[in-house]
DNA sequence: CTGAAAGCGCTTACAG
DNA sequence: CTGAAAGCGCTTACAG
């Protein structure tokens, strides 16, 4: 049904070799390689990717592992690193494991099994994996993003999340806040524990005492940002700033102090985590942490990629790429006493 | 390197062809089954998908095709398609294309090269396509989400986009609402212009003349619908009752009316679209259009199993599934002469 | 530079 | 039910 090679041979009065040659970017002999074009031309030929990759033992395609693909953060990601992937004439195959260690083992498997060449996977609150350990055994690059796991030895890539959070914080004790909370996301995931790691460094390192009241937890979602918010503007003593650790809980944290008719920067000052279509738009623009998916993407794509031509160079990269401060117009400059007396 | 079903027959003391018939799900003498089985075990083999797949033409792959891989809607219905796909050992093959009809193109025969058995596509603001046609002629089954394409002859699930409208719009009729504004998306998407017109059709079924200024448009997105909701908002009349038509319009539109200190209901009534995790925990709780995503996933995904499957009985299927109200708290009855003459 | 041939890991019609 | 063999569409070491 479809033309092969052969035909292609055939047409070009040449043998199989030949043609294979030519599209593997080996010389032929010009009047060669001028028949050779023509025939795949006039037949259409394309090349048949599967039977390629069983001779070569390379499938042409990249696994993408994440907890959910309705995650804007990961997908954001994923459309970064698929840009480079497909110039490459890699393809993604995609897999969900809904944050369920049991499946992230089987679908490592299930793209195992299809021979993937390497895999980029976002971990989120699975740590460890069996299956993983036998990518690694098998020599299958494995590039993590934004975790840790610790126990196992590949490249990773990530955010400085705990110095976002600490350079967050530290702008607003420069801007004299005191009374500081943290609307925290899941603490099972690496960057959820990063984030407040930073957010207590920041305290200690200014010698401001944590409060246990406004440092409070939630799913990394709209309704847990919103929720955490509620909390604490209800607060008899609310904090005078609230950080945000994602872009959905800085989403629902809006609505909800919107909602109760606080005025930002007036009433309380505010840190969102992640750039979104909104934040400069709203009123006041949000002063917010910007984490470059599109470098995180990138770079997981090209890490993969070298270490499918089997440059392992720098292997195992750890690598750390910072955030940005975006500077609007949510946070606002406390009086100190000696202000005042000025 | 890797186990065969080569090594798999040695060991078993049996052909290579009953090694694969075992795989194959055929039935062999009882001795055999349990000494194949047993090799299996022993040297941990697994299949090759890529030499499976060059005998059998087929890939075991579906692609997935999406203007944006950050589209909550799109990534939703994939994840449930997924779902279906892996469970009948089929992947997907994900690709993004900007909403950019060039890019479509190439990803098209991108995924055509690499042999997928079917292809989920969701067309966004593209029409049309060679690429498409080419799927069609070499009977590549497709299934089209959420578009009509009127010139690609295919199987089509969607949603009930105009009558969701309608249905929104009758409703807030029915409460006595005649100033309904409506925050459409994009005009070159087949949702955003369906479910402009169910609003136009509500209208004129219940002869309320059309306002051009209670209908704006915008992107499909937070920015979109807050842009519009703030103009709505600041019009001499504004309307008494305000339809968003997306997930990212909704959100967007809330936020600008919690802003402007506008109250729902009190001040101005409110019907959203699609069903999120903030949407039953704000206060007041939405009233909003849901869409069943869930279901247009595994529609898709049993659809294009099916043809792959050679089933074409009902094809081409055109399938609109119902959305549904969800009644919460956001629109309030207004109270007509007759009313108060009570 | 090129042809003939073996082989990647599987499937399947054929004959028994 | 099973073995031997041909073949899916390509690549590549070998010899020229």
């Amino acid at each position: 049904m479809a033309v092969t090679i052969r035909d292609v041979a055939k047409r070009a009065n040449v043998s199989l070799g030949t043609v294979s040659r030519y599209l593997n970017g080996y010389k032929l002999k010009e009047t060669n390689r001028i028949r050779v074009e023509q025939a795949i031309q006039e037949l259409g030929f394309r090349e048949n990717f599967i039977a390629k990759g069983l001779k070569n033992n390379r499938s042409m395609a990249i696994g993408v592992v994440l907890a959910s693909l309705t995650d804007l953060f990961a997908t954001s990601i994923v459309t970064a690193a698929e840009r480079i992937l497909a110039d490459e004439n890699y393809s993604i195959i995609v897999c969900d494991f809904e944050s369920n260690q049991q499946k992230l083992e089987h679908k490592l498997r299930f793209l195992k099994d299809r021979s993937i060449d390497g895999l980029i996977l976002f971990p989120g609150n699975c740590t460890s994996s069996d299956a993983l350990r036998e990518y690694l055994n098998d020599k299958i690059p494995v590039v993590i993003v934004n975790d840790d796991m610790p126990d196992i030895n590949t490249d990773k890539v990530t955010v400085d999340n705990s110095n976002a959070s600490f350079r967050a914080i530290e702008y607003l004790i420069h801007q004299n806040h005191r009374d500081i909370a943290i609307i925290n996301g899941d603490q099972n995931t690496y960057t959820g524990r990063e984030r407040y790691k930073g957010y207590l460094e920041a305290l200690t390192t200014y010698q401001v005492q944590p409060r246990e009241d406004y440092i409070t937890f939630g799913h990394f979602s709209n309704s847990g940002g919103y929720e955490a918010a509620k909390k604490l503007l209800a607060l008899p003593n609310p904090p005078t700033a609230i950080y945000t650790t994602n872009y959905y809980m800085t989403f629902g944290a809006i609505i909800a102090i919107n909602e109760a008719k606080i005025r930002i920067p007036d009433d309380v000052s505010f840190i969102g985590f992640d750039h979104f279509d909104l934040s400069d738009v709203i009123n006041p623009p949000l002063t917010i942490v910007e984490q470059p998916r599109e470098r995180l993407g990138e770079l997981a794509a090209r890490t993969v990629l070298r270490r499918i031509k089997g440059d392992y160079e720098d292997f195992p990269l750890r690598l750390s790429i910072n955030t940005k401060m975006i500077m609007k117009d949510s946070v606002r400059r406390l009086q100190t006493a000696k202000d005042k007396r000025q």
